[in-house]
RNA sequence: GCCUCUGUAGCUCAGUUGGUAGAGCAGAGGACUGAAAAUCCUCGUGUCGUUGGUUCGAUUCCGACCGGAGGCA
């Protein structure tokens, strides 16, 4: 049996950062975080970083591990994080994963194995130029000959994994279906207790949104983006393909309305909490906390534990 | 007070040379295997301001009224 773990995920806003401390500091834990943006430096308001007062003293893991101009991906996050999981086990205490990136998370429970990836080679700049120019359809029929399954289940606009799928199968050999059907067949990593925050209405998470959008804003996020910008990172990086970085980059260097800037995070950020849960819904085994109308931080925290203890953690 | 324009989906607006209407945004649902806070797919009935009139039939034409914008006094 994989080692356990606990698992604390939801949208964004919803209370993940402060139950994986109190169950750290409950279970001796370390937490490890599951947030594909929280991994860079100097990116620490709009990410909704954790601060030292609120990390607690509990170790925190995979927070400021790249630079913003980096590239950074699910393979190295999971390369990453498996390590830091399995220092917390070597010590004797339990890893706690929090954060809201969907796929990080399946990703380092399940074990997958990514498919290779040649940073050097110029075979997705020329793939994603084809595309551009020739059209999905074109990218797509190419792909029928190798891999039909994919092709068939690509849509046309879904450049993004067309370009993939057609890749992995020029580097490889082996087309991405075929690397799909084996990496799912691998045994999970880990035995994960997930517990899924969420809210029972809609407009109590928009407005936890709103909320902490305003506080971002009051904590100087226009100044961070202006800093990160003077510093030279290219706005068309990851990094800055962040909610609230990128609204506000275009905001600064455009109209400088930065009022219209904070209306459409917030805006975005429901959006984003909206796809977070649909992802989220898919996992049936996971156990829900909902957050009735009025946040019950002692009623989560019971239920949490019981949970836990009927996982045997 | 008079004149002109205007009132259509939650918002911004298109449109019907008279046969009860459609886009963008918002919203909802879904997908998701090396950018994932990214990327992609699907979903549009609303007293067409109110009320009379003309008409087989009006949201569309005409009148009045009520809201909004502008102009003249």
């Amino acid at each position: 049996m994989p080692p356990k773990i606990l698992v604390i995920t939801g949208p964004t806003a919803s209370g993940k950062t402060w139950l994986a401390v109190e169950l750290a500091k409950k279970y001796n834990g370390e937490v490890v975080s599951a947030d594909s943006m929280q991994i860079y430096r100097r990116m620490d308001i709009g990410t909704a970083k954790p601060t030292a007062g609120e990390m607690g003293g509990v170790p925190h893991h995979m927070i400021d591990v790249a630079d913003p101009e980096e590239d950074f991906s699910v393979a190295r996050y999971v390369d990453m994080a498996s390590r830091c999981v399995d220092g917390v086990l070597s010590r004797g205490k339990l890893p706690i994963l929090a954060g809201g990136t969907g796929l990080y998370i399946d990703s380092l429970l399940s074990g997958r194995t990514f498919a290779a990836f040649d940073e050097a080679s110029p075979l997705r700049a020329a793939l994603e130029e084809r595309y551009a120019r020739e059209g999905g359809q074109a990218l797509l029929q190419e792909l029928a000959k190798a891999d039909p399954e994919a092709a068939a289940r690509l849509h046309p606009n879904d450049g993004k994994r067309i370009v993939r799928a057609l890749e992995v199968w020029l580097t490889t050999g082996k087309t991405i279906t075929r690397h799909n059907e084996e990496t799912r067949a691998l045994p999970p990593r880990y035995d994960a207790l997930t517990l899924t925050l969420d809210f029972v209405r809609r407009e109590d998470m928009w407005e936890r949104i709103d909320r902490r959008v305003d506080r971002m804003m009051a904590d100087g996020l226009a100044e961070e983006v202006r800093s990160l910008l003077r510093s030279g990172v290219p706005a068309r990086c990851t990094a800055m393909q962040a909610i609230g970085y990128k609204e506000m980059a275009a905001a600064i260097r455009g109209d400088g309305n930065i009022a219209a800037a904070a209306a459409q995070i917030k805006l975005r950020s429901r959006q984003y909490a909206k796809r977070q849960r649909t992802w989220f819904r898919r996992n049936q085994e996971a156990r829900r906390l909902l957050w009735e109308p009025v946040p019950n931080f002692a009623d989560v925290l019971q239920r949490s534990t019981a949970f836990l203890e009927e996982f045997g953690i």
